[in-house]
DNA sequence: ATAGGGTCCGTACCATGGTACGGAGTCAAG
DNA sequence: CTTGACTCCGTACCATGGTACGGACCCTAT
């Protein structure tokens, strides 16, 4: 497999200037220029690197965090990556909560501004008291 | 109850910039000066504004959102508040959806970094294949 | 061999949601 | 009646994660 700049970007789903972001973050490697000084070529590894950063990013980590655990893939760093993992799942389970409330608020929203006109429309109302 | 603005955003959560910034933005008055033209003060009404804000951006809305959120409220808008929030509750079911995958994805990374080094410590592959 | 489309690179700009600064005015306590 | 904390206001700056621009270069198909 060998992808240009554009087919990579394509394949991981994001667009060119992204992935040259990503390379001046240095998460991704530029890799060498053809034989005739030409166009880079990426591979799988590049493309994998780059679906994970897109996957982590969904997970909450910014791209500081995934571009230290890309690092400790590269040095095999279990214990820390074992610790950013514990550490992120407590973030998220907050946030899970948090989404959830407010996902229950709403829903209690929309019914109460589905009854016709009584009293004042609860906007304000909806997130009050939990 | 009357408050200056440092005792407001003491109150809400917040700092005092970010009470301005959201003058600036018109998503909280601001309100008359006193007697002798100096400091202003604030009562319940801004109070609960302010909680609605930092409420409803944990619920995922932006504050051009929550700006039209106010709006609606203010003129008793129901069918628009109803489908803001149901068409919200779809954007947080899939956020809530997303981050659990991605909180599953980071036990499984977890789990597999405590075991001794066999074979490369996976965190590329944390996220792969769901 | 030439036209087009894609790539390269630096630099500038963008949106979001704030945060900081500095000088002047105000207010409450001692 | 001064001192110290707080407020007011405009303007500038910040972090994050990109997005856009423009001129030069390369590469492929015709």
């Amino acid at each position: 497999m060998s992808l240009t700049i554009g087919k990579l970007a394509e394949a991981g789903g994001v667009g060119v200037e992204t992935v040259r972001y990503y390379q001046r973050r240095g998460m991704l490697a530029e890799p060498e220029r053809g034989y005739h000084g030409g166009v880079r070529r990426y591979g799988e590894g590049d493309l994998r690197r780059l679906r994970f950063i897109r996957s982590a990013q969904a997970a909450g980590f910014t791209l500081e965090q995934i571009a230290e655990l890309l690092d400790l893939d590269a040095r095999d760093d279990r214990p820390r990556a074992r610790a950013l993992a514990r550490e992120q799942i407590e973030v998220l389970d907050r946030k899970i909560a948090e989404l959830t409330a407010a996902r229950d608020a709403l829903g209690k929203l929309a019914h109460e501004c589905g009854k016709g006109g009584a009293g004042p429309c609860p906007i304000l109302a909806a997130f009050e008291t939990g």
